[in-house]
DNA sequence: CCGCTCGTGATTGTGAACAGTATTGTCGAT
DNA sequence: ATCGACAATACTGTTCACAATCACGAGCGG
């Protein structure tokens, strides 16, 4: 019974795949049609998305899809990084054997990904290897901020996989992480997601210093 | 000019500080007179705070005062620790003198207050030197969802200044937080900073340990 | 030609009424 | 006395209309 989806979870959608750009006016009696909603769940939904960090909304003046500077994206990243690190030492003191299978099956198709240059699935098991990750540390807390963080960098991570030579290096990175947890060492596997992020961060840094060469 | 507070802030206040206990029933129609708003508002307040993890709400039934477990305040400190730990890496590469004065005045101040046995000013000092860190750290990511534990688990870390001997533990963490800061030393902060919050959870747990007997 | 004021349209904010749903209390049968 | 059906109640969820506010542009004076 997979409940169908709200409209917040519609208007979520919308915008973290962009279907929604950055800036864009969200008129509440527009989106009662798109979402199909009245025009109390839509404000519901502007509410929520609002604490979500993904829209903005200004008395009298409405609400715009959230702008997030390369700036705001580094320190989304950083905290996602502290929170992430501690899910993954969290994860390598609590994987089953049937957990470090599964992860290691995951490195190894993604391995074969990489020499096949498939990035979009490349980027689906990326996202599948996280979320494997969330689901054996098992700490609530942590994984809804890190799903909300995800969320709202979203528009900026997208175009990480298409780096050249990046995904051979997230590989080893994505390598370490999954060999130390199946390890069962904590440390190792906290050292290893914050290492993975930072290389993340440092990509973004890149971009933002070519940013401000442009303008 | 300081803004008037929402009703969602009156509303939160009222949770943080206990005059709503948890597991109380929040009507919809009893809070538009305390909190003197509409319905409409009052709806709004009751969403945004259910984001913040401080109220739940199920179809047709009502909102009331979320109940944190302890099992999940040793989660929230957990990830504040994370998080906390990162802000406290970001001040100490970004303090000025002036913030290292003001950083050391409270500890001074704490360590007085400490041999007064004033509980509340020491509880209070403690908040301010943490927002100061924040404050300094300049991450704006971060100290927003800091905040948002801080107020989710308030109803458990109030009875800590309390427990005899822990002010004295608590202040030599803070003076080797501090020293970290204002020697410039990122990974020392990080660290104290994390063995200040480990040793909260080690409080949590060991009331874990004892509720459990209790039960 | 520039700046200011004032109207107008668009959009949000709010209050009231109504409909839908869970809960509680009551009555009757066994 | 206990249980089940059923009505009464209390609340939430939704819709509607209207008031309040802001952006934009026309008109006017300098």
């Amino acid at each position: 019974m997979t409940r169908t989806p709200t409209a917040t979870d519609r208007l979520r959608h919308a915008i973290v795949t962009g279907r929604l750009g950055p800036g864009e006016r969200l008129v509440e009696l527009q989106l009662t049609e798109m979402l199909d909603a009245g025009r109390g769940a839509v404000r519901s939904a502007l509410v929520e998305l609002e604490k979500e960090g993904l829209v903005i909304r200004e008395a009298n003046r409405g609400a715009t899809v959230r702008r997030v500077s390369l700036a705001e994206a580094i320190q989304i990243t950083e905290a996602r990084s502290a929170l992430e690190s501690l899910v993954a030492a969290r994860a390598a003191t609590r994987a089953t054997p049937a957990d470090r299978r599964e992860l290691q099956d995951l490195v190894t198709e993604m391995g074969r990904t990489v020499e096949a240059a498939d990035h979009a699935r490349y980027s689906e098991l990326n996202s599948l290897l996280h979320a494997a990750l969330r689901r054996i540390s098992d700490h609530t807390v942590a994984n809804e901020l890190v799903a909300n963080l995800r969320d709202r960098a979203a528009g900026h991570e997208y175009r990480l996989a298409l780096m050249p030579g990046r995904p051979e290096h997230s590989l080893q990175q994505h390598r370490a992480i999954v060999a130390a947890v199946t390890a069962a060492d904590p440390e190792a596997a906290a050292t290893a997601m914050a290492e993975h992020l930072a290389s993340v961060i440092d990509v973004l840094r890149h971009w933002a210093q070519i940013e401000q060469k442009a303008v």
